[in-house]
DNA sequence: TGTACATCAGTGAACGCGCGTTCACTGATGTAC
DNA sequence: TGTACATCAGTGAACGCGCGTTCACTGATGTAC
């Protein structure tokens, strides 16, 4: 967080107030994980938090802002992850980097799996901030993919007819969206490594346009 | 719809009580396409279908039904487009079928993102009507997909180190995710048929390891 | 180091609204003769 | 074809609850001297 935390009224908050403010996210982000998003009160929150509505208020303008919050951290943790897209994946060890940011992207996911559903939730249905948070959070990841893909497009390595654009979300897409599959994945006998490397290999082959 | 659809006491209804349940549902599915699911009242439905709340008690239990029914439709509606996976892909048609795949499959999506997605969210936090809804329309594709990718891996013509159901499941993963992103690509200057393409595509090519 | 005061932070309690839900009733439709 | 009755379907109106939100206050912490 580069900006000073403030309280709703603009002042900027001391540490003790930073305390509450802590506890009133992992409460929101507790609560996310057991109830469903389609109901999340307010007063579920401060109770879960030991405090009150009223000072829920101070901080937040709403669950949806707490919730809002919760996202951008979440986007911020993954930031590191794109060193793994940061090397050249030709050659012997581009499949190595391939399964690092595979497993990576996915354990991040997991950890943040009821958060990052309803920000990506909120913003297919059109909530600019929820748009923005998970814009800002899945650029780099974009970037660095479609730097790639056009990369081995024009030595040829892969079809030319691909939109670049597509092809990264693509991949992102189904980073993002198999996780919440693991469960099934166990009942029909596919591994988390299982997941892993088939993610990797994918991945790999799409971008590289080599066999794994 | 197999069985005849039933009042909540359990009573057979006529064609006048089906006229109001499907406008119910209509209106359901209205109002989920321009508000958020995270506030869906009972009460916005029934005025927005014209009628009264203990009306609309007389065919739902709450919303939520109203919404797994909406669900259960539009898995149903899918299901023709199974068609599509049902020819042999390798061979020079081959591009065809997946072409015509993932634009029926992204259409289909299209027309009825606002359900598909709550269906989701509500399967990925775990509540059991809504995870069959959902297993039972993919089941279909997700068979016919492993199918075709257990046959190319035989015939070594991609890699033994995948797992089939975790393949099969990434490709709908891309489909299902990537409508929500139409809009964000049109703004990049990647055209619909540009995406479908595309899709088109990372399917053939991950499913018969032949390049487009 | 102690004290007085200023500021920060937290909360009890209340208000009012809006929604979920139900009941007893009215009106519409179907059917037997 | 008409009428009487049974059943189906729809709803007005009310109740009560629980939540969102706020205010005026109390308590905690920081700081100046």
């Amino acid at each position: 967080m580069r900006t000073k935390v403030q309280a709703t009224d603009g002042r900027v908050i001391g540490t003790r107030a930073t305390q509450t403010r802590t506890r009133l996210l992992d409460a929101t982000a507790k609560l996310l994980e057991k109830r469903s998003a389609l109901d999340l009160k307010v007063i579920d929150v401060t109770r879960e938090a030991r405090t009150s509505p009223a000072t829920f208020y101070q901080y937040f303008s709403d669950v949806s802002d707490a919730v809002l919050q919760l996202a951008r951290q979440a986007g911020e943790e993954a930031e590191p992850m794109i060193a793994h897209l940061e090397h050249d994946w030709t050659g012997a060890t581009g499949k190595q980097y391939a399964l690092h940011f595979a497993s990576a992207f996915i354990e991040h996911w997991m950890g943040h799996s009821a958060i990052l559903r309803v920000r990506n939730l909120q913003a297919e249905e059109g909530d600019d901030a929820f748009r923005r948070a998970r814009g800002r959070a899945l650029k780099p990841f974009l970037d660095a993919l479609v730097a790639k893909i056009e990369a081995n497009q024009k030595s040829g390595r892969i079809s030319k007819e691909l939109s670049p654009y597509a092809t990264a979300s693509a991949i992102l897409a189904i980073l993002e969206r198999l996780v919440s599959y693991i469960d099934i994945f166990e009942q029909r006998g596919v591994s988390q490594d299982d997941m892993k490397r088939t993610l990797a290999i994918l991945i790999f082959q799409t971008v590289t346009g080599e066999a794994w």
